[in-house]
DNA sequence: ATTAAACAAGACTAATATATCTTATATTAT
DNA sequence: ATAATATAAGATATATTAGTCTTGTTTAAT
């Protein structure tokens, strides 16, 4: 809906990243076992998010990834763009019909353009310390149950 | 982003039939050109929405297709589903976390949340009738330029 | 009746996203 | 030095979506 599942995988390895951060390299076996997505799958996401910088990896036996900078300055939309690509410059109208902007908008430019706003506004506003620390206590009510 | 490319087309159709209505048959071959959709795959759209009965079809020389029932009660998420099957029982949460609730939130769902609800208020109270209309406005603007 | 022209339907092809397999390269423990 | 073990990278495989091709069936004009 809002990205790839590549892109999916990508956040939940950032995020298990900074949840458990630490001045050791994680494995992204390590990664991949706990939120069970592929391996191989994963490692391929992971090189994409190196070459972007937002993960920094170690080579070699000890060695493994970690977050490319502080994770309160992550925000979700770097991570969707680098690995699903930027959005396109003249974005389609819910329709697919040409042309549709505020003077000639489609059936749905009203309705539509908010919510698309507030996608936006949430993917760019919403960095990696805060949704670790919701998965955190996201945990703590689930095992008290 | 909201559905697939098929239901797209699918919408697309319905509303053309919707602000050409008339009561001789629309040839699918009339629509595939106006909306430069391909003809065929158009067809196999437009047989969905058949067997759904939100069109009726009219075979043979000079056939073609119409509107299944009046326009103002067709909503969009009637074609949406038709064409891409209903919406999955336990919806996942944006972040493809397990067990997303109000109880046990998944770090996006506070935000997510209304902005999917916002998606399918829109889904389901807009009809062909009124997108139509949207439609024939925005070509008269378009025109006159 | 015959034929032309429309939708119906199934098989096939192409493009893309997802996933796996294999080999290379880097690094550290031994 | 050597072996073990991690990421890097490229080729291959599978699944899904999008699109095409061919044939069947229905209907009306001739």
């Amino acid at each position: 809906m809002l990205y790839s599942k590549s892109a999916e995988y990508g956040i939940q390895a950032m995020i298990y990243l900074t949840e458990y951060r630490s001045d050791e390299p994680t494995m992204v076996s390590t990664i991949s076992d706990a939120y069970d997505i592929p391996h191989q799958y994963l490692a391929k996401i992971v090189q994409t998010l190196v070459k972007h910088r937002l993960l920094k990896a170690k080579r070699g036996r000890n060695g493994g990834i970690f977050l490319g900078r502080n994770p309160k300055d992550i925000y979700l939309h770097e991570i969707v763009y680098a690995i699903d690509g930027p959005p396109p410059e003249n974005e389609k109208c819910a329709i697919g019909l040409d042309l549709c902007s505020d003077e000639t908008p489609c059936p749905l430019h009203h309705t539509w353009k908010p919510i698309k706003g507030a996608i936006r506004e949430m993917l760019s506003s919403e960095n990696l310390l805060e949704l670790a620390k919701r998965v955190t206590e996201k945990r703590r009510i689930m095992n008290k149950k």
